[in-house]
DNA sequence: TTTCTAGACCGTCATCTGTG
DNA sequence: CACAGATGACGGTCTAGAAA
């Protein structure tokens, strides 16, 4: 997929949103753990914090994906008329030249 | 009605990429 | 270089429609 070349625009990426989904309670400062159990505490804190993140990043991902898939169709639909229309003028000329020429 | 199948969507992991 | 965010790949679930 050419999408890693960086020719996949990105339509108007909208604001993050500004507050934490709710139940994400934000951490107290690492200094603060001393027990091996807050440790842990802490390591699963930061990998549902991480997999919540990864997870909304893949939905916006997946938006803009269809965004740009969707443009690209309306894109070919435009040019498959122009290219109609001009195959059409381009007869109607040419009928045009042949009855002038005889 | 039940079973099969294709397509859409999702969550997760691994990896790439840009930034401080 | 470390980190966060973006994205490809993969496997799972759900659903609508076709076939038996």
């Amino acid at each position: 997929m050419a999408a890693a070349t960086g020719d996949m625009p990105t339509y108007q990426i909208r604001a993050p949103p500004t507050s934490l989904p709710q139940g994400v309670v934000v951490a107290a400062s690492p200094g603060s753990l001393h027990s091996p159990q807050q440790l842990a505490e802490e390591a699963t804190r930061k990998r549902e914090l991480r997999l919540m993140k990864n997870r909304e990043a893949a939905r916006e991902c997946r938006r803009k994906k269809k965004e740009y898939v969707t443009c690209l169709e309306n894109r070919v639909a435009v040019l498959e008329k122009q290219n109609k229309t001009l195959i059409e003028e381009l007869k109607a000329l040419k009928d045009l030249y042949c009855h002038k020429a005889e």
